[in-house]
DNA sequence: GTTCATGCAAATCGTTTGCACAATG
DNA sequence: CATTGTGCAAACGATTTGCATGAAC
């Protein structure tokens, strides 16, 4: 695809299950759902191949606070919102603030190339019990 | 302190040592830096100690994309830059957004408590080389 | 004197890695 | 056929935990 790897099955399904949820999966959440399709699959593949598709900038690897990463495969820069009840990801639609960069920028000596924002609080679904 | 729990002379040197420091100390950090005053500290020490200040909400535990995690006795909100070269931390001054929180309730169902904003680039010591 | 905190070591959990074999180009 | 990806199991690093002893109240 992006030369240097070969092509496998396996990271080609990783990537396809990534692109066809709004959830943002863990690692072993997608061996779980690959188990049925690849018996012999193994969580060292999974892990191998969520790091080769973070390199080639085909997905990306969230880090929410949680001790496991998660991972998703939008590529629209978004923010995100974490619920504190049921840890459900969600991506936000609000638009992405470039001027926050330029902002500090002003104020300290940093060269600054990126950021994110996350949200915290309780999602639709858990406010309703 | 906030009673429920016996003062401990470890957990107060820790408590101590987070505010004398900008720096977002690592566990490890802390341990290494009061062997020389406790000679048998435990490393368990310091995370059970890390734990209970930060459930008094005398500390945060940020966690800032590493393996580890980091700490910090800085209680005014703040929004974080980390130097993609050297890995510190910097609590910067800007102001913080709570427009932002309000901004989102209107876009979607949630009920938001906080966010967070951080910051990716070099630092100016980083930058100099 | 009862209860909580400590030190120590072992356990845990998510992730990475070494190796022999299978699949890719 | 030369090389990369796989499965398996062992290794890893950060953090947590069980237990017997020591400190706090």
């Amino acid at each position: 695809m992006t030369g240097k790897y070969r092509r496998s099955k396996q990271r080609e399904v990783i990537l396809r299950l990534l692109q066809s949820t709004e959830s943002h999966p863990t690692a072993s959440w997608i061996y779980d759902k690959l188990k049925s399709e690849f018996p012999h699959l193994s969580l060292g593949t999974v892990y191998r191949n969520l790091n080769i598709l973070s390199e080639q900038g085909l997905i990306k690897k969230i880090d929410c606070g949680s001790t496991f990463d998660r991972f998703e495969a939008n590529n629209h820069p978004h923010y995100h919102f974490i619920c504190e009840q049921c840890n459900s990801v969600f991506d936000l639609k609000t638009p992405i603030m470039n001027n926050l960069e330029d902002q500090l920028s002003g104020l300290h000596n940093f060269t600054i190339h990126s950021h994110m924002i996350e949200f915290f609080g309780v999602c639709e679904a858990c406010k309703k019990q």
